[in-house]
RNA sequence: GGUACCAUCGCCAAGCGGUAAGGCCAAGGUCUGCAAAACCUUCAUUCCCCGGUUCAAAUCCGGGUGGUACCU
């Protein structure tokens, strides 16, 4: 039996958009020796540079950063995917002797990681799943959940069927069978940070990054990307791109979809915290003051380790 | 100064004598292959104020206050 000496350390740290993450990964990094993992599901894409408020390389200080710019903006990338690339990240930053530090806003994928999700099988079963999208576009959500509720019954009765996609999911589970939603045991010992700072304060430095976002050329990207890719990707439904699109549509004028990109910003911050206070094991940082917030970590750090 | 119209939740707004729609915002929540996504729940014991009519008033009447438009 594995025990908890044995299983490689991991650092998390998670909190709400705009709380200050990234800096303090970075100096903890330099501190503990460590390099840092992205979770952040818009970052991984190369050229979504402003609107996601991508870490510069000049504010990297040198750190090793993974999972930023490691997808173009026409592919597809899920939890599966995130869980999968930095479970290798993992292992080849631990073989390195250096501290693996997970740094990011999307607490699902980490959740995924640190519960241990079990995808089932691998494989996607792409013409099924076209087969369900066009049933879902002929017939509408409610007759293939309908359906679903007949295949499997169980799998129905915890499931949203207005969203599509996980219908689809769904659907590709109660055919194949694959799904295992058992929660396996973590591989990692870990000790996970959440940065938090009064809502109000949070609320009021999300309105002047986006402020900051405008000035720095956010329209100016997302027109290119739009040009060049139009604007179905993935990534174009993140908050700072949706509303750009619908702007340079001409569906909304300049201010209201400023106005907008602030409030889905803070709409979002507030998801992440909910989200956060469902996960376990979580040590909050308050972060009024970076060096107290930094000191306050690395003691933590330093009993942990 | 005169005349007309208006005054309902933080915002928009329905209601026209029978016991306060809806939308937005906000808050709370859900989550195993799009999660910066998608979805769910909650949110006016009270309608500017005072008085009157009525079994019953946000709704009718009188007065006050405030706003808007036009006239002088």
């Amino acid at each position: 039996m594995e025990t908890k000496k044995d299983k490689p350390k991991v650092l998390f740290i998670l909190g709400a958009t705009g709380a200050g993450k990234s800096d303090l990964a970075v100096n903890l990094a330099l501190k503990y020796n460590g390099e840092i993992i992205s979770v952040d599901s818009v970052q991984v894409y190369r050229h979504f540079n402003i609107g996601s408020a991508k870490i510069r390389p000049e504010e990297m200080k040198g750190v090793i950063h993974y999972g930023i710019d490691i997808k173009d903006p026409n592919e597809e990338f899920s939890v599966y995917d995130f869980v999968e690339y930095t479970k290798i990240k993992i292992d080849e930053i631990v073989k390195r002797a250096k501290l693996p530090i997970i740094v990011g806003g999307t607490a699902l994928y980490v959740k995924a990681l640190i519960e241990g999700y079990n995808f089932g099988n691998t494989d996607k079963h792409e013409d099924y799943r076209k087969q369900v999208e066009n049933d879902i576009k002929e017939f509408g959500n409610e007759f293939v959940y309908n359906k679903l509720k007949q295949i499997n019954p169980k799998l129905a009765s915890n499931l949203d069927y207005k969203n599509s996609v996980r219908l689809i999911r769904a659907m590709e589970i109660a055919e194949f069978g694959e799904a295992q939603t058992k929660t396996q045991e973590c591989e990692y010992d870990f000790k996970l940070f959440a940065i938090i700072m009064d809502r109000q304060k949070l609320y009021t430095k999300i309105n002047n990054r986006v402020d900051k976002m405008l000035a720095e050329g956010l329209i100016k990207e997302v027109e290119a990307l739009y040009k060049k890719y139009g604007s179905q990707l993935q990534p174009m439904r993140a908050i700072g791109y949706k509303e750009v699109v619908a702007y340079l549509d001409n569906q909304i004028d300049k201010d209201k979809m400023i106005e907008l990109i602030k409030q889905h910003t803070r709409n979002y911050a507030k998801r992440q915290l909910t989200f956060l206070r469902g996960l376990n094991n979580v040590v909050y940082i308050y972060n009024e003051d970076k060096n107290k917030a930094f000191d306050d970590m690395c003691k933590e750090i330093d009993k942990w380790l």
